[in-house]
DNA sequence: TAATTATATTATTATATAGTAATTTAACTA
DNA sequence: TAGTTAAATTACTATATAATAATATAATTA
């Protein structure tokens, strides 16, 4: 993080908002395996048309998706890669965190007090 | 991401949620090199004692720091080390992209067209 | 025990935004 | 050109939450 400006801070979270809402997660992830238009995401994901519209507009803003007008349809895609990585990443962390907590169930002494730390590698 | 199911995505858009407010950053700031008391982390950046201490409650609950009462002071440290790259992965997004967009100001045949991702590596 | 200090909680207000219905815009086609 | 379809925009409502003042809780000390 080295010091980060008030600025930066605050586009970092703008950045994190992005991803903060499921609806746009569900439209990222429909996203994963390729383009998709308005329409196909709108069935995909069951959100209503004006719904998706918008969050795409949010995701094109953020740079996070790609937008591709093609005859009388859009196209979208993901144009960040390190998106589907990060989700992954945040995935992988809760799952650790919850295989901790369920451990917790389990006291052997070898589970006690290994590690403080709900993220150890 | 392999599908995730609404549940999981609930759960992502949660903790990217929590890092989506420009106080809580400044609270993992201000707790990047080492664990701060209450006092200490108002004073570093700023914020109100009521609102730290909200922020605080909802980074513990998210796992992403760590609550440990001493005497009369309660000190918190970052519990999570994904945290800290996971910021400063997105920040290397965001200036690779302004670069982009600088870019465009200076045409230079080879600078055009090289790739339509803002964020290749 | 009373007073003090640090932190947490509660109540309140103001602001932001997700979802939706209705409308508009834009591209294609008969 | 008129009609059709796809996507974007607008207006609106309901909900969530950040910030703050006031109060409560908890640990320490005189």
């Amino acid at each position: 993080m080295v010091v980060m400006s008030k600025a930066v801070l605050h586009q970092v979270a703008e950045y994190f908002k992005v991803l903060s809402e499921v609806s746009r997660l569900e439209v990222l992830c429909s996203l994963k395996d390729g383009a998709k238009n308005v329409t196909q995401i709108m069935a995909e994901t069951g959100l209503g048309q004006a719904n998706v519209s918008k969050h795409l507009k949010i995701l094109t803003q953020a740079g996070m998706v790609k937008r591709r007008p093609q005859g009388i349809q859009v196209y979208y895609e993901i144009s960040d890669p390190r998106i589907l990585p990060m989700c992954e990443l945040v995935c992988q962390g809760l799952q650790n965190r919850l295989q901790f907590q369920l451990q917790e169930f389990h006291p052997t002494p070898r589970s006690q007090g290994q590690s403080d730390n709900l993220f150890a590698n």
